[in-house]
DNA sequence: GTTCTTTCTTGATATAAATCAAGTTTTGGT
DNA sequence: ACCAAAACTTGATTTATATCAAGAAAGAAC
């Protein structure tokens, strides 16, 4: 728990000064959770009690049209998770989240946060931000899917995050990168 | 001008509850702004220097590709408009803005819209719930272009946005909707 | 109102990627 | 360690949509 607090006020500071006051307060909230692989941590449709940081392991987030399922991002350790629309406007959630393997983190409820942002500017803030961080990484992957070929979105991952192909299942990626399993089965073998 | 604070103040409310004070000092930092049809109001690599609010009008913001444009949205009267991340974070924009029609509003500056976010707590949450509200539309965005065939696309913009087609030229529709133009022009046929 | 430019339409053809199918490898459970 | 299930690979085929091309319609400029 300690250690988790640690890298989370890392990542809050990076972005925020909170006080030692301030600090307390938040980190009062958060209380430690812990999930098998393949875990439901969202079930499509609920309403997102949570945000999560994840301290270890991995979670995928999609959502489902016509059976299948569409992956639309994965959280890894020091970062944020969480259906953040269905958590922000607590009404029922289009996506899903699974643990890709056993996951551990810390994670704060929708009716703990809110208090913080009504008393805390500097809280509110990060909230601000973070809403921002996330809108921007979709600027970025909306422009991949509608701009890239397949084989451009493929290489793009192997440059950035080729750490990803160890984590997650390639299926997950091949949904993730809007192509098929075999197609991206195809390329991997190009590219190797 | 006293017209377009109405439309704005309404807007605002809609999320947040500024006092008259508080009010007074938003409104007083924004300015009015007019434009010709075509005109790039913000350009690719600039950095976005302002927040706007449509009172009439069209804009379209867009990307480049491999010298192709790819539309990401439109922005109408009663509606916001800016490059969103550029202006947030004081970074060269990926993103470009045009007017498609002669188009007004009023908008203010980054430098005089930070000093508020900083003073009034209502102000930073507005920008919160802002972002928010962009974080979901994008997400609305990504599910359909991930998930939905050309023709889905077209027949969901047809049903939720008939308007559109009076307002904006069918190739920058087809761009928005991730296809050729030859494409759109068939499917219009089609289902008209 | 005529001309020039841009946008839209329509048909023919090409292609990237999906789907189908069947085998192989890997992983997980007991 | 063995079996079952899931994930991955590979080839053959299909398909949605892009691209190419050329004419028609609509809008802008003078």
């Amino acid at each position: 728990m300690e250690e988790v607090l640690q890298q989370l006020e890392k990542k809050v500071r990076s972005i925020v000064q909170p006080n030692d006051q301030e600090w307390q307060a938040f980190t009062q909230k958060w209380r430690p959770f812990s999930f098998d692989k393949n875990h439901r941590v969202t079930e499509l449709g609920e309403v997102e009690p949570y945000f999560y940081f994840i301290s270890e392991g991995v979670i995928r987030g999609y959502f489902i049209k016509n059976g299948e399922e569409f992956n639309i991002g994965f959280s890894y350790h020091g970062e944020y998770s969480g259906v953040y629309d269905s958590f922000m406007l607590q009404k029922p959630s289009q996506y899903a989240l699974e643990t890709l393997t056993e996951t551990s983190g810390i994670r704060i409820k929708y009716h703990d946060l809110m208090p913080l942002f009504d008393q805390y500017k500097v809280f509110e803030r990060w909230g601000r931000l973070f809403n921002q961080s996330v809108l921007v990484g979709f600027g970025v992957f909306i422009q991949s899917i509608l701009a890239d070929s397949a084989e451009e979105r493929f290489n793009r991952l192997m440059d950035q995050s080729p750490h990803i192909f160890q984590l997650v299942p390639q299926k997950h990626l091949a949904s993730y990168l809007g192509m098929s399993a075999e197609t991206f089965s195809r390329m991997r073998k190009k590219t190797m």
